[in-house]
RNA sequence: CGCGGGGUGGAGCAGUGGUAGCUCGUCGGGCUCAUAACCCGAAGGUCGGCGGUUCGAAUCCGUCCCCCGCAACCA
C-alpha cells in the first residue's frame, strides 16, 4: 500500500441517460466502499466521478428532439448526480466532459501527444450508418445493419482523421507489465491485458470530423477529439491539470482506477501509453470490476433488464441497497441478482445476524444495567478471550480484503465477528446470569458484546455508514469520525478491541435493518 | 487450435499434492435477551468426461465436452 497519506480515487465516467441503474450504481458503490475506508484509516481522500458526455447518441437524441445537447444532457447530469448523492457516494467532485477546464485538459493531452511525436494524420475507414451519422464497429451492427436504422444499408467509407501510435508504446508498457504486475487487477482481467499486448498493439483513432459536438482538435478545428483522449484524459482534469499545479502536486498520480471490466483495455493499455506521451506519471492501479447478471445475462439499458436504485432502496433502504449489491456480487467477477437473493441475504445477514446482535445488546444494556456499561475489564474468561481473538481475525481479514478490493470478502469478514458474537451471546446467556443474580458478569458480558459491536460499526461505516452512525448511536458510542468518515483517529486504533464500553449509555433498541417480508419484496 | 474466465453437495462460492470446507436452503433439537430473530446438530458431493503421473490428485500432465466474456464506444 502507498505510504502517502492522500488517496486519489476515480470511477470510470459513465454514459449518460435520463437516470442511473442500479447496475451503474454498483460501480459508484463499490468505490464509496474504497474511499471510505481509506477515509477511515485516515487518509485524505479524493474521490471523482461523472459523466461521459460527448457520446454520438448524445448528439443524435438531441437532434431528433431539435433541442441543443446540453439542454438534453443537464436534467440528465443533475439526476444523475443527486441520485448519487442519496446513495452516499461522498465524491468530491462530479465530473462531466462539457466542463469548461476539462476542454482544457483534453486538449493538453493532445497538444503534448502531438509535441511527442505520437500524433499522425491517417485514414479511418469502417462502416458508417447514415442514419446514425457514426461509424460503428462490427460488434455494434446486426446483420450487416445498424440496429438503429435496420432499413438503411451501413456504408463502407473512409475518413482522414487522427492518430495515436500507440504501437510505439509496446515494449514500454511491456516493461511496465513486468514491473509492476498489479497495475492491472484483478489477475484474470490482467491475463487478458497482457494477451492483447502479445498480439501487438495498433494505433488508435483520436478525431472526428463530421460532428460538433465534443471538444475542437488542436490544430484542426474541423475535427472533434475522439473519446479516449477526451473520455480518459477526465481523471487529470479531476486533479487540476494542466492548470492547477497545486493540486496535481497533490492528488496526482492517482492511486486507483475503479473501472468495469469492459474498459480494461483502454485503461491498462491506451491510458497508460497516453500517460508516457504526455509525460506525466501513471497511476498506482486500475481494479476492474464485474457486472451483475439478471438470470446469467449482463444488464443493460437496451435489454431493459435493469433495475431502478430508487426502487430497490424502496424495499432494502440505501444502506441495505450498498450492502447487498457488494455482497452479493464479488467485486472481481460476474453475479447474478435477484430480489429473492437479496432478500434472503438482507434478512440473514443484516436483520437477523447483524441487526438483532446489536438490538439484543443494546436492549439487554438497557434492562440490566439501566443502559450503563461498564468497562470490559475481566479479561480471565476464555469465552472472552476467544471473542476477541475472533474480532482480531475478522479485523485482520477485512483490511486484508479491503487493501485487494475484494469488498464481498470484507463483508464476510465482518459477519464472522458478527456470528461469533451471537454465540459468545448464547454461551453466556446473561438473561440466566441476571436470574441467578450474577450482576457482576452480566455487566462483563454485555460489555463484551457491545464492544464486538462497536467494532461491527466501523467495519460496517465504509458500506453502510448511515446505519453504522445509528448502531454507534445506539451503543452510545461518540462518533469518531464525520458522516463521509473523515477526521477520525484512524481504523487501527478504532478497531483494537478494548476501549470501549466504559461510560457509554445506551439507548433504546430500535432495529437498524426492519426484516423484509417476502410480500413486500415482490 | 484467436484471447481470457469458468464447470466442486439443491443454490452461490472456498480449496493448487495428504481424511472435501463455508454461506444460504432443507430436516431435527435447544434457548427465551432479541427484529418469530439467536445457538447446536444432521442429511446431502464418484470435485464436467476419459486417460496418465504419484504411496496419495478437486489440486499436476494430456485429451475431450459444456457455459460465459472479449475481438478496439453498451458499467
Amino acid at each position: 500500500m502507498s505510504e502517502r497519506s492522500t488517496y486519489y480515487l476515480t470511477t470510470a465516467i459513465f454514459y449518460p441517460s435520463a437516470r442511473p441503474a442500479l447496475h451503474s450504481m454498483f460501480e459508484a458503490i463499490g468505490a464509496d466502499m474504497i474511499v471510505r475506508y481509506q477515509r477511515l484509516m485516515g487518509r485524505e481522500t479524493r474521490f471523482l466521478t461523472g459523466l461521459d458526455e460527448h457520446s454520438a447518441n448524445v448528439e443524435r437524441d438531441a437532434r431528433e428532439l431539435g433541442i441543443d445537447p446540453h439542454e438534453l444532457i443537464d436534467p440528465w447530469a443533475s439526476t444523475w448526480r443527486t441520485t448519487f448523492e442519496r446513495f452516499g457516494i461522498s465524491f468530491d467532485r462530479f465530473i462531466r466532459t462539457t466542463d469548461p477546464d476539462h476542454a482544457d485538459a483534453s486538449v493538453e493531452m493532445v497538444r503534448r501527444a502531438q509535441a511527442a511525436g505520437d500524433v499522425y494524420e491517417g485514414v479511418y475507414s469502417g462502416w458508417y450508418c447514415t442514419g446514425c451519422n457514426e461509424f460503428k464497429t462490427d460488434q455494434q451492427l446486426v446483420d450487416g445493419r445498424c440496429p438503429d436504422h435496420p432499413t438503411l444499408d451501413p456504408q463502407w467509407l473512409e475518413e482522414s482523421n487522427y492518430f495515436f501510435r500507440l504501437s510505439a508504446y509496446q515494449e514500454r508498457l511491456e516493461q511496465l507489465y513486468a514491473a509492476n504486475p498489479s497495475f492491472c487487477e484483478p489477475e484474470h482481467f490482467r491475463n487478458e491485458v497482457l494477451g492483447w499486448l502479445k498480439e501487438g498493439l495498433r494505433d488508435f483513432s483520436i478525431s472526428r470530423s463530421g460532428t460538433t459536438w465534443g471538444i475542437p482538435f488542436p490544430g484542426d478545428e474541423s475535427h472533434r477529439i475522439y473519446v479516449w483522449f477526451d473520455a480518459l484524459t477526465n481523471y487529470l482534469t479531476g486533479a487540476g491539470f494542466p492548470n492547477d499545479l497545486a493540486a496535481m502536486d497533490r492528488w496526482w498520480p492517482a492511486d486507483l482506477h475503479v473501472i468495469g471490466k469492459n474498459i480494461t483495455r483502454f485503461h491498462c493499455l491506451y491510458w497508460p501509453a497516453m500517460l508516457m506521451s504526455a509525460g506525466l506519471p501513471l497511476p498506482g492501479q486500475v481494479f476492474a470490476h464485474g457486472f451483475m447478471l439478471d438470470r446469467g445475462e449482463r444488464m443493460s439499458k437496451t435489454t431493459g433488464n435493469v433495475r431502478d436504485p430508487d426502487e430497490t432502496a424502496a424495499v432494502f433502504g440505501v444502506d441495505g441497497v450498498r450492502y447487498m449489491v457488494l455482497r452479493e456480487v464479488p467485486f472481481d467477477r460476474d453475479a447474478d441478482v435477484s430480489t429473492e437473493a437479496f432478500v434472503r441475504r438482507y434478512n440473514a445477514e443484516l436483520a437477523n445476524d447483524l441487526g438483532n446482535l446489536v438490538n439484543r445488546t443494546v436492549s439487554m444494556s438497557g434492562r440490566y444495567l439501566s443502559g450503563s456499561l461498564p468497562a470490559v475489564a475481566d479479561a480471565s474468561q476464555s469465552a472472552d478471550l476467544e471473542l476477541r481473538a475472533t474480532a482480531e481475525r475478522s479485523v485482520a481479514g477485512f483490511h486484508a480484503a479491503m487493501e485487494a478490493h475484494h469488498l464481498d470478502q470484507a463483508l464476510g469478514s465482518m459477519m464472522e465477528l458478527v456470528r461469533a458474537a451471537n454465540g459468545y451471546a448464547e454461551g453466556q446467556a446473561p438473561w440466566s446470569l441476571a436470574k441467578a443474580g450474577e450482576s457482576d458478569r452480566v455487566g462483563q458480558v454485555l460489555a463484551v458484546m457491545a464492544e464486538a459491536c462497536r467494532i461491527i460499526g466501523h467495519l460496517l461505516a465504509p458500506v453502510a455508514p448511515e446505519t453504522a452512525g445509528r448502531l454507534h448511536a445506539q451503543l452510545g458510542v461518540p462518533a469518531p469520525y464525520d458522516e463521509r468518515g473523515a477526521n477520525g483517529p484512524g481504523l487501527p486504533i478504532l478497531l483494537t478491541w478494548g476501549s470501549g464500553p466504559s461510560g457509554w449509555t445506551t439507548a433504546e433498541a430500535v432495529p437498524l435493518f426492519p426484516r423484509i417480508e417476502v410480500e413486500a419484496a415482490t
